[in-house]
DNA sequence: CACGAGACCTGTTCGC
DNA sequence: TGCGAACAGGTCTCGT
């Protein structure tokens, strides 16, 4: 599930609350539970728990994939990989499946850091730059604009597909919206990075935010048992739909690999000359 | 520097 | 039906 968007609506709600899910936001963690201790990053389990109970819940945020909380004395990150998600529920339920962390908060509320594949994981900090340094802009950062960009194409050959994944390129995008930015802007994944010209880099910006938009209106893609409550996985235009029809032109979608990961679009709309 | 392979994990789907 | 292979939203590390 977790790229930009479905980071960005986790975050969103954590901190606003939806229906039958209150806002986190002010309210002290009481208890913590850690199920599987390799989800710490740092610091031990130890230091861990007693630092973090008694702490407030002051915001919640995204930067890039990484949800990050503003915590009364230090900050608490989250990255959720392949699997992870984050659910509130009432107070005291018991661990189910794949939960690896929780968090008793103040008003009967528990926060569950639930994890299938194992791979998320959890940092408690004072110096919160010191895990997110070296992510790159955030495109939907409006000071970041389409020269900037050409800029940093410009100073690479690499292929635009694994180049839109690297988070210290850009920060957020993922196979998802990676596929479906380079569908929108009719640009083949392999393209070496510095033949985009600088009106082409203007369109793949605009492309970019175009489905992290889209994404975020939605609230994020739900596929599989991961991830509820998103609507994007219905609006794909190629991610997963090989050897349907382009919804540009028809052509059948294509599906290659690239740096090992499944790579889709559309051999008619997105030549490799260009 | 750039790229590919392997690791980390579990669950689901696909092909025979 | 059963069973192994392939595949899955991500990133890190190592070898070439």
């Amino acid at each position: 599930m977790p790229e930009l968007p479905e980071v960005e609506t986790i975050a969103r709600n954590l901190r606003q609350g939806i229906a039958g899910q209150p806002a986190v936001i002010g309210r002290h963690i009481l208890e913590t539970n850690l199920l599987w201790a390799r989800t710490l990053a740092e610091p031990g389990p130890d230091e861990f728990r007693e630092r973090l109970v008694g702490q407030v819940i002051e915001n919640t945020r995204r930067r890039g994939k990484f949800l990050v909380f503003a915590l009364s004395h230090d900050w608490l990150l989250f990255h959720l990989r392949m699997s992870g998600d984050l659910l509130v529920r009432p107070a005291g339920t018991p661990p189910s499946t794949h939960d690896r962390l929780l968090l008793e908060l103040e008003g009967d509320l528990q926060l569950a850091f639930n994890d299938a594949r194992k791979f998320g994981r959890v940092w408690l900090v004072n110096e919160v730059d010191r895990v997110l340094d070296g992510l790159g802009p955030e495109p939907l950062d409006e000071a970041f604009t389409a020269h900037d960009l050409f800029d940093r194409l410009q100073r690479t050959h690499r292929q635009l597909k694994p180049l839109l994944l690297d988070q210290t390129f850009l920060a957020g995008l993922g196979n998802i919206y990676a596929d479906e930015a380079l569908h929108l802007a009719s640009l083949h994944p392999l393209t070496p990075a510095n033949r985009l010209t600088e009106e082409q880099a203007g369109v793949l910006l605009t492309s970019i935010r175009a489905v992290l938009e889209d994404g975020i209106s939605r609230n994020g893609a739900s596929i599989d048992w991961v991830y509820r409550g998103g609507d994007f996985q219905n609006y794909f235009r190629v991610y997963q739909r090989t050897g349907e029809p382009c919804p540009k032109c028809g052509t059948p979608i294509a599906r290659i690999v690239v740096g090992q990961r499944g790579t889709h679009y559309c051999p008619h709309c997105q030549p490799l000359s260009s």
